[in-house]
DNA sequence: ATATATTTCGACTAACCAGTCGATATATAT
DNA sequence: ATATATATCGACTGGTTAGTCGAAATATAT
């Protein structure tokens, strides 16, 4: 007895709640921040926070998820378009990967510095390190292919890997310039700047 | 009235409240440590601890002072050595830093990884804050001066410090080998893996 | 208009934990 | 041997906060 209305509505005061744990766990950490502080961002008192979610833990998860899930899932599309070589591939994924974090600025400063130790986070909740994983399992198979394939220059994965990372986290939020898109052409520059190109040009 | 073996035991004892500290920080998180977890795992009782630091934070703050003063220390040594060309002393930096870094694992995989939003964290206790910046700043002052002066390949250069900071986490931290010690030549040939050294090979 | 379902919230509780206190033990000095 | 200084600790306190409860407000259906 629930109309697709009412459904938008809670889905909207979820959203609400989510947008105002995400603004004060960044201003005071996890730990630091209050189920009444999120309350009171959000603009409802606590038990209704509780109405919405089960438990702290929960609103933290939920936060992961909404950031990993739809950069999982644009990568699995683009993974699965075999249309192009490895080494295009790999590219393309960078670029779908940066879009997507240009977005949602504010989520993704907190998704790539926040899930250090936290505690007493129950297995169920934590659906969001399977789109973790795979993310980061695909990036990884598509380089070491590459690598092998002398598409890129040899060097140890790993290495290049972590710069990579340093990348998403340096250029892409710790730049200056606005919310620009980032076009094929600016991850292949990137790419450049890091890499020597012996056998063929990336 | 205190002799100088009394002194050094002292000196003993904090080091150990200062190791359990650090092994349940890295376990539990900073915020999820109790002081008493903290007495326990040093092997004394909560009461002792405060015997010997104020508050939870001072003992955070010994930590931390711990891993960037030598850090600083040893890198001004090197800086103020005029004897060789920018490029070299940036070289030698980085080698001084890693392994420096190399002796002491635990602690500095904490230093690199902890420092996010702490809270409540008074300023007189945070000296540490300033070794940490003066280390940043020189390294990037010698970083900048050798880009200017065409001795390292042209990019920019805050990238370039991203990427660096990259491999001090990466490489020193998650790479497999144990505890052997970094060569200049190691140093050189990880930078040659990143750029491209178009003017002169590093 | 009335009954039922959904949403909201202030006040309460139970647990946890940083930091204190006073007492006791142990070492050192004379 | 006695007095003094150093070191240790268990038990307590006061403040904080996650999560609950029951009541009230509001919306929806008949």
């Amino acid at each position: 007895m629930v109309s697709e209305r009412q459904q938008e509505e809670r889905k909207l005061r979820r959203k609400r709640i989510l947008d105002g744990a995400l603004e004060v766990f960044h201003k005071s950490g996890i730990e630091g921040s209050t189920m009444d502080e999120i309350a009171n961002e959000a603009g409802f008192g606590k038990a209704t926070l509780y109405y919405y979610f089960s438990s702290k833990e929960e609103v933290f998860c939920a936060i992961m998820e909404k950031g990993w899930k739809p950069l999982w899932e644009d990568l699995e599309d683009t993974i699965h378009s075999e249309d192009s070589s490895n080494n295009e591939l790999f590219i393309d994924a960078l670029c779908k990967v940066s879009n997507i974090i240009l977005k949602d600025k504010n989520l993704y400063r907190f998704l790539f510095t926040a899930p250090k130790a936290i505690t007493n986070m129950p297995e169920n909740l934590q659906t969001w390190r399977t789109y973790q994983n795979r993310l980061y399992g695909s990036l990884r198979g598509l380089l070491e292919e590459s690598v092998t394939k002398d598409q890129f220059p040899k060097t140890d994965s790993e290495i290049l890997f972590r710069a990579i990372g340093g990348l998403f986290h340096g250029v892409l939020f710790l730049g200056d310039n606005s919310n620009n898109k980032v076009s094929r052409e600016d991850i292949k520059n990137l790419l450049n700047q890091f890499l020597n190109s012996p056998k063929r040009p990336v």
